[in-house]
RNA sequence: GGUCUCUUAGCUCAGCUGGAUAGAGCAACGGUUUUCUAAACCGUAGGUCGAAGGUUCGAGUCCUUCAGGGACUACCA
């Protein structure tokens, strides 16, 4: 028996193995390396296609002539091969129906059908969110976490020890200006007094020293200096400084406030995390981790990677490997950005020893992990392999990218919230859902809405940018996080239906399998191949690709053939056994990419 | 200036290590429901894969050049 798991046992490999054999005794060639097979295109009869003209001189004849020998030897020592025809230069093969079917009856009760064994591939960490604490989050963010989470749950499904954490980035100049203006204009506004959301109203303020600042730089403007020196003198900016210079010395009053701004945004941004259910095996905070880093400055000196300037700043020459010169140290002995990271490295990997670390972080910082890889790799870090940044591409909008400061964001709660609200409306609209309890539809509404958000998020290729157009409403139809809970919805509605499934098998012998039932169970032998595929390349939106396909497959099934009504028992058990490893695998690739599916809608 | 990256239908996106006539969804037009949920199914229309060269039996996919977008290139994070 085939084991389904194991990419290696999978029928593909095989076949392979065949056309190796076939090719090495008709033609004397050695295959193994190089063969390769595609999926028959759906134009053609057959299931897998095997192009012989890579191989035409070693055969000394034409491409029909060839493929038509090898298709002959293939038919006699290959048992599960029924049938095969050539079109030019390409050999399609048909697998044995019985082949699919047994595949089904293995399988179609296993719930974690499609995952490899847990545990048998290396330690991975994945670092995703990572916010400031200065500003609610945006539809930017919400692409990062859902990538995230979804990341480190399709590795976990690929075999591979799982941890995730945020490094939450909770001080720096950033929150010393919604510090500031809270405290110049606050009149000690709460989240409780003012009914905003910790986040939002640290946010608030956030723009408020933006507006503020923007006026003095005007002024000053005005007044005759350059808007470099304007920028750099303007009263707000300096007390914002002065400000962190105070919380760098431990200044009580200052770090009083610093902590009571901060818990609010946490208390906002675990309400957004919980909406999206992101996870996480554990918190990094930069005001624990800023000054980290500065031994491995220190062991860069001794090794010579690192070279001191006479102002005391040190640096790394890295013009050997196409970039430039980096500052790592500053001149007054202070960290910057990579002298956190470099030690924040070293801490994750004390604290996880993971030789792979991943870093779910846009791609505006493509330059940054470059340098951050360089500089472990050159000291020798054991973990400088293993780093990976993860750089998925910004979210943007129809009238360009979203800037904070210019409030033309799409706020991640706003958004979640108008998610559910087109759920609810276009549930209302439909009907079906009447006399469920208001409970029940709350979840089902946010299970929809939240539904369509993140595959509308994780479909697109992380690395590529996306737009997003809000004036259009994510849509509820066609290739859609709704239309595969739908479909989803469906099967269960089916299976309840059908009560207790019969224990027993069916007899394949009394079976005839259509296309379209074929189609379903091959799509559906795919499933442990996607895992794999999307773990290795590190992308949900593989997964995206192919749940689409497999809904769609199994609604031209549902359209096409009677289940329950089917009079044939064989044929009826094999497509109850179909509905239920499509519904299992629909719930299963929907909950790695963080997707609840409801059992009606 | 330098480095990286993107450009596929009106719009948003697929297209795996090069393989047959480049695919979906939305939008447009037409059809399907007394039968397991029509958030569905079927069909029509829509393309010089940014441009030009090159490699190859074969290029949307690989290489070069060009055009147009974007990102990065701070003693910011």
């Amino acid at each position: 028996m085939a084991f389904y798991n194991d990419p290696k046992g999978m029928i593909q490999d095989i076949i392979k193995t065949h056309l190796v054999d076939a090719l090495r005794h008709l033609y004397k060639v050695d295959a193994s390396q190089t063969i390769t097979l595609e999926k028959t295109s759906s134009d053609y009869e057959g299931d897998f296609t095997f192009v012989v003209f890579p191989y035409l001189k070693a055969s000394r004849k034409n491409p029909e002539q060839t493929a038509t020998e090898i298709g002959n030897l293939l038919k006699d020592s290959f048992i599960q091969l029924q049938s095969y025809n050539v079109v030019k230069g390409f050999l399609n093969l048909q697998i044995r129906p019985d082949y699919w079917l047994q595949f089904l009856s293995d399988n179609y009760k296993k719930s974690n059908f499609g995952f490899a064994e847990p545990n048998s591939k290396q330690a991975v960490l994945v670092e995703y969110s990572s916010p400031n604490t200065n500003k609610p989050l945006h539809l930017g963010h919400v692409r990062n976490n859902l990538l995230g989470f979804a990341v480190a749950n399709i590795l976990q499904a690929g075999g591979h020890i799982v941890k995730t954490c945020n490094l939450v980035n909770d001080r720096g100049i950033h929150i010393c200006k919604s510090m500031y203006a809270w405290m110049q204009w606050g009149k000690g506004e709460t989240p409780d007094t003012s009914n905003i959301k910790g986040d939002h109203l640290v946010g608030k303020y956030y723009v408020a020293f933006d507006k503020q600042y923007k006026r003095e730089i005007e002024a000053l403007v005005v007044e005759g200096f350059t808007k470099e020196e304007a920028e750099k003198r303007a009263p707000s900016i300096l007390a914002a400084q002065e400000l962190l210079v105070k919380w760098e010395a431990h200044d009580e009053e200052t770090i009083k406030v610093w902590k009571t701004m901060n818990d609010w945004v946490y208390a906002g941004f675990n309400e957004t995390y919980k909406k999206l259910g992101a996870h996480f095996d554990k918190f990094y905070y930069e005001s624990d981790t800023y000054l980290l880093g500065k031994e491995i400055i220190q062991e860069g000196l001794e090794k010579g990677v690192f070279f001191k300037k006479d102002n005391g700043s040190v640096w790394i020459d890295l013009t050997e490997d196409g970039l430039d010169q980096k500052l790592v140290l500053r001149g007054d002995g202070t960290s910057v950005y990579i002298t956190q990271d470099l030690g924040t490295a070293e801490l994750k990997y004390k604290d996880f020893k993971c030789k792979r670390s991943i870093y779910v972080v846009g791609n505006e910082q493509e330059y940054h992990f470059k340098v951050l890889q360089l500089i472990a790799l050159k000291l020798g870090k054991t973990y400088a392999q293993g780093i990976y940044h993860l750089s998925y591409g910004m979210v943007e909008l129809p009238h360009g990218k979203m800037k904070s400061r210019e409030g033309t964001v799409v706020d991640a709660d706003d958004l979640i919230e108008e998610m559910e609200l087109t759920a609810a409306e276009t549930t209302r609209a439909l009907g079906k859902m009447e006399g469920e309890s208001e409970d029940d539809l709350k979840v089902l509404y946010h299970t929809i809405g939240m539904g369509a958000l993140k595959y509308y998020l994780l479909k697109v290729d992380p690395k590529k940018k996306m737009m997003f157009n809000p004036e259009e409403s994510i849509d509820f139809h066609g290739n859609t996080g709704p239309f595969i809970q739908y479909t989803y919805a469906r099967i269960r509605s089916i299976l309840r239906n059908a009560g207790q499934l019969s224990t027993s098998d069916f007899n394949k012998q009394h079976i005839e399998l259509s296309k379209v039932e074929k189609d379903l169970l091959i799509k559906l032998y795919q499933y442990p191949q996607v895992i794999n595929e999307a773990a290795k390349e590190l992308s949900p939106g593989l997964l995206c690709n192919y749940v689409y396909e497999l809904a769609k497959v199994y609604s031209q099934f549902y359209h096409d053939h009677p289940i329950l009504k089917e009079a044939n028992p064989d044929q009826k058990n094999m497509r109850l056994f179909t509905c239920e490893l499509s519904s299992g695998v629909i719930k299963s690739a929907f909950a790695l990419l963080g997707i609840n599916v409801p059992e009606k809608m």
